[in-house]
DNA sequence: ATGGCTGGCGACGCCAGA
């Protein structure tokens, strides 16, 4: 018997109160079943739930004023929470993980530091936050259940996930010490889908604002799935939306899936 | 080597993004 699928989905919507239009337009058009949204750069209070559950999905959100924030949806389901924060800095109040589990997978929403400029105070929280995902993801890794951290890791993997190595090479998303952090990750046993299914073709996330670079295809890879093995053995496909970073007034963002067995009911 | 564009904040210019 054929199984359903279900599709996870990142979409970093660059503000959830500018973007709301194309947020409730994508999810009509594509339909995912779980999705984490990353910078909502908005207040708890300003979360539009209610146009959420209108269009069919539930929420769970962990806002900050102007900056940050994350966000799991189910379709047709509300998440049921399992973290909200990431675990070994009692003083991080920067909202960039949120965890629950949807639709029979746990899954993570990840908003990883951008860490400009580098070197200095920023990347070395960038680096630090690193550790601290690899150190929960560890536990999460060999979980007997399916288990995706979905996100915006702001870590170009290898040249081959940028328009311009050579342009950006001291930017912190290319150094190699955010690059060995998200290797590290890999090596746990986690499953990067986007670059499972499509090797080493271009295949690119994010595309800045500057000289039509959306347009040209002028982008990077910074948005990732990552499937424990539990669930990449199940993995069916994986792209990008980018039809959404062409629309009039786009995050700087496309929304990234991947297409896996839905678990059974238990 | 730099700046280019955008959202949020809060009131015109600044910070942060990547």
């Amino acid at each position: 018997m054929a199984r359903r699928l279900l599709t996870l989905a990142t979409f970093n919507v660059n503000g959830i109160g500018a973007r709301l239009p194309h947020l409730l337009a994508w999810l009509a058009r594509e339909k995912p079943d779980v999705v984490a949204l990353q910078e909502l750069k908005a207040l708890d209070a300003a979360f539009p739930v209610a146009e959420l559950e209108a269009a069919g999905y539930g929420a769970l959100w962990q806002g900050q004023r102007s900056w940050n924030g994350v966000a799991l949806l189910g379709r047709g389901v509300v998440p049921v929470e399992s973290r909200r924060g990431l675990p070994g800095d009692a003083k991080d109040t920067q909202s960039r993980y949120l965890e629950a589990a949807v639709h029979g997978v746990l899954v993570a929403a990840i908003y990883a530091p951008n860490g400009n400029p580098q070197p200095g105070p920023k990347f070395d929280y960038k680096l630090r936050w690193m550790q601290r995902l690899a150190r929960h993801a560890r536990t999460l890794a060999g979980q007997p259940v399916p288990v995706a951290l979905l996100g915006d890791f702001n870590v170009v993997p290898t040249d081959a996930d940028i328009y311009d190595p050579k342009g950006w090479r001291r930017d912190a998303l290319l150094q190699p010490e955010a690059r060995e952090a998200y290797r590290d990750l890999l090596a746990q046993g986690w499953t990067d889908a986007l670059h499972q299914v499509h090797g080493d073709a271009p295949v690119f996330t994010f595309w800045d604002y500057f000289r039509q670079h959306a347009e040209r295809d002028r982008g990077l890879r910074i948005d990732h799935l990552l499937l424990n093995p539990v669930l990449a053995a199940t993995l069916k496909d994986a792209g990008v939306h980018r039809w959404v970073r062409l629309q009039e007034k786009a995050s700087d963002h496309a929304p990234t899936w991947a297409r896996v067995a839905a678990p059974a009911r238990r």
